[in-house]
DNA sequence: TTTCTCTATGACTATTTAGTGATATTGAGT
DNA sequence: ACTCAATATCACTAAATAGTCATAGAGAAA
């Protein structure tokens, strides 16, 4: 029962991969751990979110596996430990500047018709 | 103000992709549709999922345009239109993979300390 | 037209979860 | 010991959403 072997459990762990990345506040957090390992007040700093918030991302993050935990002294600093999670991001991005040029494009062709406001339907 | 040109924008356009992919029900379309066009019929089927429920998650993908929609007669075929979701997911299980390996891996370590039982802490 | 099938949509409930404030915990310094 | 600062966790509210039932609409066949 604990999703973890049947076929249906692989997509519900993908789907689960997944919706870590489907937040703001976690796509946030990922890209200041982009350029290097980072402890929670510096992240406070950076993103403007709330402590108790950041503090429960990061562990969601952490659970997943995408960041990994390292205290030193009183604070704590965290870092990717999955390149993959950015990679993703990338491939996300890309895609979506396809769809948006596509409808750039047709956006075009619509408009060098010239007959937006004559149908006389 | 209507997230599509700054860079928070941005991020909450990945989140919302992200979003799309990260619920097991949608998944199962994805993977039907990945093996050709299928009718809402066909798809009710193929997943064991309800009518209603189909076609709102059908209307979910369309609308983020991973599917697109196509009538024939009564029925309305559905098909992929955004190959990047599905190696994406294959992306996503092959770090699921990374992840169990490495933990199966660390998991055989320990055991072979045989430790296990008798840590008087 | 009437009737049937197929698909889409509205209303509703139950579950999940992001965000916040208060509090607990931990480690360093006095 | 006490105090301060950094982080984690608990309790709570508000918002989003998956699933279901009922219903509406659209096309085919009688």
């Amino acid at each position: 029962m604990a999703a973890g072997s049947s076929r249906s459990g692989v997509l519900a762990q993908v789907a689960q991969y997944f919706k870590v990345l489907s937040e703001v506040s976690r796509l946030q957090l990922l890209c200041e751990l982009g350029a290097g390992a980072k402890n929670v007040t510096e992240l406070l700093a950076a993103t403007g979110m709330g402590q108790a918030n950041v503090s429960k991302h990061l562990k969601i993050l952490s659970d997943a596996g995408m960041v990994s935990r390292h205290p030193k002294g009183v604070s704590v600093y965290y870092q990717l430990s999955d390149p993959a999670c950015l990679r993703l991001c990338q491939v996300v991005c890309q895609q979506l500047l396809n769809q948006h040029q596509r409808q750039s494009q047709t956006l075009e062709q619509l408009s060098s018709l010239q007959q937006l406001g004559a149908n006389p339907d």
